[in-house]
DNA sequence: TTTACACTTGCAAATCATTTGCAAAGATGT
DNA sequence: ACATCTTTGCAAATGATTTGCAAGTGTAAA
C-alpha cells in the first residue's frame, strides 16, 4: 500500500523503477525523521541490496527532489523525504549521540536571504542546523 | 608583530605554546574567509609542519574557542577564526567551484531558537549554510 | 640552566564514509 | 523474444581525517 506511493513517485519522476530502488525509496518514505545510508542499508541488505546501491539511489533521488540529504558536522549524511508533506526545515544534532531531530519550521524569514543575495548569487538551499545536547543525552 | 596576537591567544586559553601552533594559528587569524586543514598545510608545510598536526591544531583550538569548524556538504571542514571581531554568522558555499564566502550577519533572530528549545534541548551553536552559484561561476 | 617528565610532532598506517570499475543481471522499446 | 541501454553487487579505490609510535620539544623544578 504505501509501496503504491513509491511506486508512483519513480514514475512521476522519470525514474526507471527497479525492485531495489522502490524499495529504498520506501524505507526513506517510511520514517519520519532522516536516515544514514548505513541505517537505510540495515533496512534492505536482507532483500540483498548494497550499500552501493544505497549510496546511487541517493545521488538520484536527490537530484529528482525525490529526498534531501542533511549533513552532519560527523561527516555523516542523511536523507529525508523531500514533498509537500515535509518541506525544507531546521535539524537539530546531538553532539552526543549523534542523533538528528527535525524542527520544524524554519523560524527566520528565509526569503530574506534569497533577496538580499539573488542580485549577486544563485541560492539554491539553505542548511540551518542547530547542534547541543538532545534530551535524553542530557539527563 | 601578527604573531604576537597568535602568541596571546595561547597564552590567555592556556595552550602549550608550540611553533606550529602558533604558526598555523598566525595562519588562521590572517585569513578572512575560513580555510581547509589542506589549504592551511600548503600555507605552513614549508616549514616542516604535518598536515595531522594542522588536524590536530584545529581540534585543539576548536576546543578552546579560538577556531570554529564550518562543514561544507563537499565533506571538506573548512576553519574560521572565532573572536569578537568576527562573530558566527552564515556561510555560502558555491556548488560549482566549493568555494566559500561569509555572510553576516546571520539575518534571522537566532535568540528565538535558543529560547523556543532552551526548555528541551540545550543549543551549543547553529550552523546556517546557503548554497549555490557564486558570481564567477555564474558567468 | 640543566634535568626529568609530560606533551607534541612527523611519519606511516589505519579509519570511515562515499565512490567507482567491471562483468553479470535486469529493464525498455521494437 | 531481441538487442540495447541501465542498474546492481562486489571489490577495490578515494579522500578526508585520525591514530600509533618513536623521536623531538616545552615546562616546571632543582
Amino acid at each position: 500500500m504505501e509501496k503504491c506511493k513509491a511506486d508512483n513517485l519513480l514514475k512521476t519522476t522519470n525514474t526507471v523503477r527497479t525492485e531495489a530502488r522502490e524499495t529504498i525509496l520506501h524505507a526513506v518514505l517510511d520514517s519520519e525523521r532522516p536516515l544514514s545510508a548505513n541505517e537505510l542499508h540495515l533496512m534492505v541488505k536482507d532483500r540483498g541490496i548494497d550499500l552501493a546501491t544505497v549510496y546511487r539511489a541517493m545521488k538520484l533521488f536527490t537530484e529528482k527532489g525525490l529526498v534531501r540529504p542533511v549533513h552532519a558536522d560527523s561527516g555523516l549524511t542523511f536523507y529525508e523525504k523531500s514533498c509537500e508533506h515535509n518541506p525544507p526545515h531546521a535539524h537539530f544534532i546531538c553532539e552526543s549521540c549523534g542523533g538528528i531531530e527535525c524542527l520544524k519550521p524554519y523560524g527566520f524569514d528565509e526569503s530574506a536571504f534569497f533577496i538580499k543575495l539573488g542580485q549577486q548569487k544563485e541560492v539554491s538551499s539553505v542548511e540551518l542546523i542547530l547542534k547541543g545536547r538532545c534530551s535524553s543525552c542530557a539527563s
